[in-house]
DNA sequence: GTGCTTGCAAATGCTTTGCACGGCC
DNA sequence: GGCCGTGCAAAGCATTTGCAAGCAC
């Protein structure tokens, strides 16, 4: 697992991918931010300063998953968002249907679920993703209406 | 809850909307189907017979979500699917990262987590989505690899 | 110097929109 | 008959690809 920048890097040579601004740059932009980035999003912080082009970030975030350092999201909305691996990472989103926020949920305890689910199918559970949706508190206190609906 | 394609029916004409021989295809296809479906795989499905457009799917899966009847599922790959609403449809969806094929989970158990989050964080929780993966029985009988890598 | 990386531009694929015709109620 | 729904074509948007120039090693 790995657990900083220089990690990082040296995890991208290991793998024969060389290090260049680009890279350096997109690396730092997403070990700076807790929550998990669109292509756009980390594209619009790089974009004043360095002049990174929009493809680099695809080309990037794609080499990042290859080495296995980030990981793919789909969000609600149907967006492609990355997150950075860090140790003890595996945990869960909590997001706000009125106004966005997303916060991280901790450990999920699903382990006896995986098991019951794995006798009942056959299937080797590898991994599962978990999101809620809710209300955060201070819409709740503003008594906002909330957008969401049941899932399926 | 909706129960059936006439139930549906119903609920779209209670709720305004002219019910066209293109809806009546559209619902009786997602009826035929347990699985999700993304608007492409309708599309397939009525394109040979009945000459659906497939702007008309795009608008009539809108519709039917506007009526509440289907709900959204946003799948690993970032593709839009959508899942008639049926009673007792809280479930999740296990998929094999090797073949792709997609069991639906029955009840998930996870209230208590649920409590747990909303105590830690102040949202008041309205709803979740899980989905697994892993590799299926036929697969691991073949020792096929799994593409499957951790979430994050 | 070699080969991977980058940036530009253009292509692709899914989804949405404008507009006129047609069919449901 | 009024108005919503449909189909066509075209636009919109995120993402991917081809290709020549540039840079890491």
């Amino acid at each position: 697992m790995v657990y900083s920048y220089k990690d990082i890097l040296a995890e991208l040579r290991r793998e024969g991918y060389k290090i260049t601004p680009q890279r350096r740059a997109i690396i730092q932009i997403m070990e700076a931010t807790e929550s998990h980035m669109t292509p756009l999003e980390i594209y619009s912080r790089t974009n004043s300063s360095s002049g990174i082009s929009l493809v680099t970030i695809y080309r990037t975030l794609d080499t990042l998953e290859k080495a296995g350092l980030i990981c793919q999201f789909n969000t609600q909305s149907g967006h492609t968002s990355y997150l950075l691996r860090r140790p003890r990472s595996h945990h869960h989103h909590l997001v706000c249907s009125v106004c966005g926020l997303v916060v991280n949920i901790g450990e999920c305890g699903l382990e006896e679920v995986e098991e019951r689910v794995s006798k009942d199918t056959g299937f080797k559970i590898v991994s599962h993703t978990l999101d809620m949706s809710g209300v955060c508190p201070e819409c709740q206190k503003n008594n906002r209406q909330t957008l969401g609906r049941d899932f399926c």
